[in-house]
DNA sequence: CTCGCCTTTTGCCATATGGCAACTAATTAG
DNA sequence: CTAATTAGTTGCCATATGGCAAAAGGCGAG
């Protein structure tokens, strides 16, 4: 019972009936990585997900000269997941790594699957997330484009403080779009 | 009869069942745009959306300087929507006008409700082609990162080369996250 | 056909950011 | 606690792209 009071801030009892939450709680069971650890790997098909409880990760792609890019940061009521991988069943180019120890809540595509299809607030939930995911995404993009890195940095530490105290700055700087130089240079106010 | 047979290019008879499609095809109505018409303006919350049969079309925000960037192009069987004002019911950031005149059938968001929770194979469909929205957006994202402006030149001249071949160099540079002076040097091979 | 307008090109220079290398600070392992 | 490794800083210069302004080209209206 204790247990499961995290997953109750996922699926508010505000949206979901208790007979829904019976159903949907006992499907995810808590898992545990060490930092480092990785959730996913390139070529992998992903057909896990979870929601983070604690602690942080980043997903990244490795582009075509070697370099790593970070596409995302995780943090606590986050879903960990790759959903293009997860829903188009294809294998991903991204990796996803805990940053830090993480408490995590999993299950996996059947069951989301099965969930999916019978539970309309579920439906609903899910397609929430992966919108809201979608918005983000779409903002970060038009804002390397038309932004100046120090503003998208500022943005960052406005949007995701916790995310700027607890992760390193090269990844930080890839997200951003920039070099972990650059990102010194622009926290020092040096290239205003 | 005639005027279905568009509409099943979408909506597969090899993935949907007749009874399916009956329900869905007369949901959806021919509507003409000509070019320049908007089919969503900045600050409006996205009710309609459409499938493109016939022309082309963008989708734009204005930056904080009062520039304009495109953030996709829609040709031949598309889904000309935005995804997240569609589904959070939010005002939206983003403008989407006709390149071309354009031939498109439309549905409101009623409507994909109603067909969203009862129809199984509908759902399927709508998740995927938001995923694959998502997919494509976070490849573009990543690119603008990590490839150079030609590479990403010819990247949409591969992908797309309709939508090079049709659509304004002005709309192509900010897409690409670069200017029109910018593009005609990489498309004159000035500057390699 | 021609005028006027909008798009594209190009010269020139400005600017943001990249990237090496060397240095310093912080963290981790033993 | 110390050594070893990793993360962050900074000087210096390189490079990609921006952006003005003027010219050239394409195209629709009358």
């Amino acid at each position: 019972m204790q247990d499961k009071h995290f997953l109750k801030t996922i699926f508010s009892p505000t949206d979901f009936k208790e007979s829904e939450l019976a159903l949907i709680l006992p499907k995810f069971k808590q898992v545990k990585f060490s930092k480092n650890d990785f959730l996913l790997k390139e070529g992998k098909t992903e057909n896990l997900y979870w929601f983070l409880e604690s602690g942080f990760a980043r997903s990244f792609v490795n582009d075509n000269k070697g370099k790593d890019i970070t596409t995302n940061f995780y943090s606590s009521t986050d879903v960990v997941i790759d959903w293009s991988s997860f829903f188009l069943r294809n294998p991903t180019r991204e990796n996803i790594q805990a940053l830090t120890d993480c408490v995590c809540w999993q299950s996996d595509f059947e069951t989301f699957q099965q969930l999916f299809h019978s539970i309309e607030t579920f439906r609903e939930h899910g397609r929430k997330r992966l919108v809201t995911s979608y918005f983000a995404l779409k903002n970060h993009s038009v804002s390397i484009i038309a932004d100046q890195a120090k503003e998208r940095y500022i943005q960052l530490l406005n949007d995701k403080p916790h995310i700027v105290q607890n992760v390193s700055m090269q990844h930080i700087a890839t997200f951003l779009g920039i070099t972990k130089y650059s990102l010194s240079r622009i926290r020092n106010g040096i290239s205003l």
